[in-house]
DNA sequence: CGAATTTGACCCGCGC
DNA sequence: GCGCGGGTCAAATTCG
């Protein structure tokens, strides 16, 4: 009867910094303010899940420098309150520094006092023991008044303090009230990057989500429509979450590595077709794959679960590398996105049951959009153990985050080590399936208010403008990828696995890349850079308070293919 | 010649 | 019940 559904995405997005001669681009922004046919898709999807659901999302925002340090952060409730980000940190470090200044203080005094003695030991004058006493005394006196004057700093300091916790515990105390109302649906969304890119890419989450949702949900992001021109682009993950409660149906995470520009595909619809996560199925990885992809082996979850792992990446090529091997069975044309929708089937084994949907982003074209669906069957390559590794702590991260985010969203910070991402594991991995009993999801899901919710979380680097990967064929086709492009290794040809053909992830020798800033590199054309770089995405978006490394955000990016 | 891709047709679920 | 749209199948085509 209740159709509860759970469903949490997570959408960790690596932006990168781009260049400034690189965004002439090729005018492939054009389409606009028009949706993604994925976000359309998922808008559709949605639906049946969240009408009737409140949502409550939180958001995060992190601003980022030009150098790709965390400028200002913010959190942003759904209704469209922003509050400062959360000083926590910050003020217990004031607070600290302030006992430190003290101790500090105190033992400078010290020093003094034992030099002033020295030094009348050693002159041994009465005049200048007399001038250094009086020296001591005026210096004593001063360290008292500065010593009162920390004292009342501390007071304030500590009031400071606590009237922000107040102030917290009243805001989670609102936000948690529609939760509780409705827990059928809760979204928490966290963005990572540029303010606008952050905004950007929520916003055009919302929009993907206002299809089917009341449009006065997320009243906080606005302007979906200049979103298009931000083009801020880089990789995100997001990962989803959703179970069925109603009978066997299925439960389906998946985990969504998009770009900021473009909304999270998952349409949580449940096909017959779908029924590939059976844990029985999982046994084909070796224990050292499980444990590299980081993934332990646990209690099988009951067969009916549904794992995709949506994968957005800057890429050029036909598809982007992740270390399988695939073969096209399909493509069609998704209404509402020109780009037409390509179906893979993996290849490593026979009867592997894993499928990809590879679909352009409308928003930008250079943007691959690829979804994943099912457990391998057999062992993954390393290319495709590392991305699943990768993207599963990610994603388990955003969970965490998230899950936090209900009583403190300061926290998420907090989370750093996401130990075993077992339970979210969907991305390529034969364990797929394994992820519901994980103890560190269900407080996420089941805590944020009853009904599970959605989570989102970008992490974007600075975006500029424009496409990394300008137009490749400048005179020809504007969108060749839009059209049945030879494979070029990208659908079948596959990587790591060993394919007959050279991926074009490997074409950078084949062709001079246009453009594309050496620290770009081709990180989605091997998935192992691909991981580091959402592995960097996740290091900066925790150590974001810290000397937040202005280490660059990961750029996700395929090198176009070789013609 | 075998393998992979293309592409139109078919199937199925969902909304109206 | 019908139409729409997404996903899959399989014959035809292309490529190495």
């Amino acid at each position: 009867m209740s159709s509860k559904k759970k469903r949490a995405a997570i959408d960790l997005s690596l932006e990168a910094e781009r260049r400034p001669e690189e965004g002439d681009g090729d005018g492939e922004t054009s389409d606009g303010g028009a949706m993604a046919a994925k976000d359309v898709k998922q808008g559709e999807a949605v639906p049946k899940e969240e009408t009737g659901g409140e949502e409550k999302v939180v958001e995060v925002v992190v601003d980022q420098g030009e150098d790709g340090s965390n400028e200002e952060i913010k959190y942003r409730s759904r209704q469209g309150e922003m509050m400062e980000e959360d000083k926590q940190p910050a003020a217990a470090n004031d607070d600290d520094d302030g006992e430190s200044d003290g101790a500090g203080a105190s033992a400078e005094e010290k020093h003094i006092v034992a030099e002033a003695a020295g030094n009348g030991d050693d002159d041994g004058g009465d005049s200048r023991t007399a001038m250094a006493q009086d020296e001591l005394s005026e210096m004593q006196e001063e360290m008292e008044r500065m010593k009162e004057e920390n004292r009342m700093l501390r007071r304030v300091v500590d009031k400071t303090v606590r009237d922000y916790y107040e102030l917290q515990m009243k805001l989670a105390a609102y936000q948690q009230q529609p939760a509780a109302d409705e827990p059928k649906e809760t979204e928490v969304f966290l963005s990572l990057g540029a303010t606008a890119a952050a905004s950007a890419g929520s916003g055009r989450f919302q929009e993907a989500k206002s299809k089917e949702q009341a449009p006065a949900r997320r009243p906080s992001v606005g302007s979906d429509d200049t979103d298009d021109g931000k083009e801020d682009l880089g990789l995100s993950l997001s990962l989803g979450a959703s179970s069925y409660e109603e009978d066997q149906k299925l439960e389906a995470r998946h985990v969504d590595v998009v770009d900021g520009s473009a909304a999270a595909i998952g349409d949580g619809k449940a096909r017959p077709g779908y029924a590939l996560l059976e844990s029985s199925k999982v046994q084909g990885a070796p224990a050292g794959e499980l444990a590299a992809a980081g993934i332990a082996s646990q209690s099988v979850n009951p067969a009916n679960r549904k794992t995709r792992v949506s994968v957005r990446v800057r890429c050029a090529g036909p598809t982007m590398n992740d270390g399988c091997q695939w073969r096209k069975y399909g493509q069609k044309v998704a209404k509402g996105n020109p780009c037409p929708r390509a179906y893979y089937r993996c290849t490593v084994a026979p009867g592997c049951p894993v499928r990809k949907q590879v679909q352009r982003c409308l928003e930008d074209m250079s943007i691959l959009v690829t979804t994943y669906e099912g457990t391998h069957n057999h062992p993954l390559p390393v290319g495709a153990t590392a991305m699943a590794s990768t993207t599963s702590a990610a994603a388990t991260f955003m969970l965490l985050s998230s899950t936090s985010s209900s009583s403190s969203v300061s926290d998420a910070a907090g989370v750093s080590t996401v130990p075993s991402s077992s339970y979210l594991s969907p991305y390529l991995l034969n364990s797929a399936s394994h992820h519901s009993s994980s103890p560190l999801l269900m407080p996420g899901t089941s805590g944020s208010g009853g009904g599970g919710g959605m989570q989102h979380l970008n992490l974007f680097g600075h975006s500029s403008s424009s496409s990394l990967l300008a137009p490749q064929a400048p005179g020809s086709n504007k969108y060749p990828w839009s059209l049945n492009h030879p494979p070029l290794g990208g659908g079948a040809g596959g990587g790591l696995g060993g394919g007959k053909r050279p991926f074009w992830s490997t074409g950078a020798d084949d062709k001079p890349t246009p453009a594309l800033p050496e620290n770009v590199g081709a990180v989605v054309s091997d998935p192992n850079k691909f991981s580091a770089a959402i592995a960097a995405a996740i290091n900066n978006f925790m150590g974001k308070d810290g000397e937040s490394s202005s280490s660059k955000w990961g750029v996700v990016e395929s090198l176009p293919p070789h013609e």
